[in-house]
RNA sequence: UGGGGUAUAGCCAAGUUGGUAAGGCAGCGGGUUUUGAUCCCGCCAUUCGUAGGUUCGAGUCCUGCUACCCCAGCCA
């Protein structure tokens, strides 16, 4: 990362420096464990940033461990997409990335070790017999007939089970624990399943895989990890973290901090929902630029400092939450309104016809790419003949309200001279196709000199050297706030939520794109090129439309 | 009385030993402006879920309520 971003505390880092201060830690180890079955989320985003900002600001590290224990759901395409998203917001992870299947041979040698214990056992019970037996979450559970099995045997059965012996669901091994427990997770939780699957990164040398709860604190202490964070909804699992970490022979102890997940208004954060999306087609596809993840944000045109900076703006805290979409379009509306050059952009074109301007002839401008940073330098437009306007820009009357184009009367056309509407031509429709005017010669880079003013200022694209663009704007995904709880959140799908226009677009914005990726289309907001887009065929996605406090007081 | 958590403005969120409610987003006024943008300036919690208590003094301490979230996968 290159600038150091300002980071406000938080109860973590309040427990890392108490850490600090008590000598319990000289460093800092943190860890961002995705599980690879889907592409990273906004949601991700702020536990990266929490992480591996954290390591940075504590002169520590982060690693980047996969959590690959159930490869029935995972695949390699989402662990390269999952280091990319991470890098391209801006992040480095500690050495090579870590993947909890690195581990399957130490965490089995731990299993047997809790076997040797009499403290782990194999049970043959069915699913629905151990559900049974799980009691409720105010009635105690009972125990199963294999909790007393002898150890010899469970060690012979737990190696059989390795062996590939037993069928899936046949069987599984169990850490006894407290059957009574009132935390549902220390009721003798599986920690070894059996699953005759082929595995994205082990292949087909294991036949078991170890569950999340005995995977993850076992891989922290190995990883020698100091704060392992995670979101609120494992306080619970704290227990069993600890209770592994206790009872097997390691000497790391690493702790577990659990903060809130984010949870963004008209949007869903959730794998299993995001997964819906794309596998039934409701969008493109993950990188779909409605889709809160990752790589949708950065199709959209959202930028890793500017996806940071909301991180740093949202906070970190236990209480749960449901962030407005504002706050995330106020921080890339931030990073593009000084980084992003301005050009012009007609989305819905009506002809403008300038009569006292002879045709074939041009006139030469030269624009600045942006109005408060003369570094940014200028550009050269050209006038005609033949112009391109917004339709919404102009209307045969209106009252003073209305600062744009009027007939016989005056507006700026941006960048160049002022304009003088004359008549307007309609189709059938009764829609206004073209509107004749004369300009004023004397208004490039100045008032009219009898001291007329001209209030209104509209942008435009030459129709002589202008190029053909489609430009597709993004509305909110979901009609509803909270769409996670509708009965059927896909029933709350926007179904405007993408709408496509044919326009103009300034020549050659596509041979000088600017670093920032993006442009500020004057009057009408921020775009990038889409992946789809080529020099033939241009297509902006709308990354974020501009403050409009016009559209405030006409509606 | 299963257990684990959380309650500060429309939203996010500071508030660490009790000393008289930061900041951001949104919103609302006004100024500048060749983007109805940006920028600037001002306004926006006599009150911290609620009822009591302790105290000279409580968002912070104590007690009782209430609301919401999570937990009964061989998912993570």
């Amino acid at each position: 990362m290159a600038e150091t971003e300002h980071r406000p505390t938080n109860f973590i880092r309040q427990i890392i420096d108490g850490d600090l201060a008590s000598g319990l830690h000289n460093t800092v180890k943190t860890r961002f464990p995705p599980e690879p079955n889907g592409f990273l989320h906004i949601g991700h985003a702020k536990s990266i940033c929490l992480n591996f900002g954290i390591a940075q600001d504590y002169t520590g590290t982060c690693n980047l461990r996969f959590d690959d224990t159930n490869p029935a759901k995972e695949d390699i395409s989402f662990v390269n997409a999952i280091k990319e998203d991470v890098s391209w917001l801006g992040f480095a992870w500690d050495g090579e990335e870590r993947y909890s299947s690195n581990y399957f041979d130490q965490l089995h040698g731990y299993a047997v070790e809790l076997i040797e214990k009499g403290l782990a056992y194999v049970d043959f019970s069915t699913q629905e017999e151990m559900r049974e037996m799980r009691g409720t979450l105010k009635a105690p559970g009972t125990n199963s007939p294999y909790r007393d099995t002898d150890i010899d045997t469970n060690k012979r059965e737990f190696e059989k089970m390795t062996a590939g012996e037993y069928d899936e669901g046949q069987c599984c091994l169990r850490a006894k624990i407290d059957m009574a427990s009132s935390f549902m997770c220390m009721r003798d939780p599986v920690i070894y399943r059996v699953k005759h699957a082929h595995h994205h990164q082990t292949g087909d040398k294991w036949c078991v895989y170890p569950m999340y709860d005995f995977t993850h604190c076992i891989s922290d202490a190995i990883e020698g990890i100091s704060h392992s964070l995670c979101t609120l909804e494992f306080q619970d699992n704290r227990r069993l973290y600890d209770w592994v970490i206790e009872n097997i022979s390691i000497e790391c102890t690493p702790r577990q901090y659990e903060f809130s997940r984010l949870n963004l208004e008209y949007t869903v954060l959730s794998k299993r929902r995001l997964i819906q999306l794309v596998e039934e087609n409701h969008v493109e596809g993950w990188d779909d630029p409605r889709m809160p993840t990752i790589a949708g944000l950065r199709r959209r045109g959202y930028t890793p400092g500017s996806i940071r900076e909301f991180c740093t703006r949202i906070g970190v805290t236990k209480m749960d939450n449901m962030v407005e979409m504002s706050m995330l379009e106020a921080c890339i509306r931030d990073d593009l309104n000084v980084n992003a050059p301005r050009a012009m952009a007609v989305l819905d074109p009506i002809k403008l016809v300038i009569e006292n301007l002879p045709e074939g002839e041009s006139i030469t401008i030269e624009a600045p790419n942006h109005p408060n940073d003369e570094s940014m330098g200028t550009r050269t437009l050209s006038f005609g003949r033949e112009i391109w306007i917004e339709a919404e820009d102009f209307r045969e009357s209106a009252n003073k309200k209305f600062k744009r184009l009027v007939l016989d009367k005056e507006v700026r056309l941006r960048n160049a001279f002022v304009v003088k509407a004359l008549r307007a031509e309609k189709d059938a429709n009764d829609k206004v196709t073209t509107v004749y005017c004369s300009y004023d010669p004397d208004t490039l880079g100045k008032d009219p000199a009898d001291g007329r003013k001209v209030k209104g200022v509209i942008h435009w694209v030459d129709g002589a050297t202008g190029a053909p663009a489609q430009f597709r704007l993004y509305d909110r995904l979901f009609n509803v706030p909270n769409p996670a709880a509708e009965e059927s959140f896909t029933d709350a799908i926007n179904p405007a939520s993408l709408e496509v226009k044919e326009g103009w677009v300034e020549p050659g914005l596509d041979n000088r794109i600017p670093k920032i990726g993006a442009w500020q289309f004057e009057r009408t907001g921020y775009f990038c090129l889409d992946k789809h887009s080529t020099s033939d065929a241009l297509v902006f996605n709308r990354t974020v439309g501009l403050r409009d406090t016009w559209a405030k007081i006409e509606g």
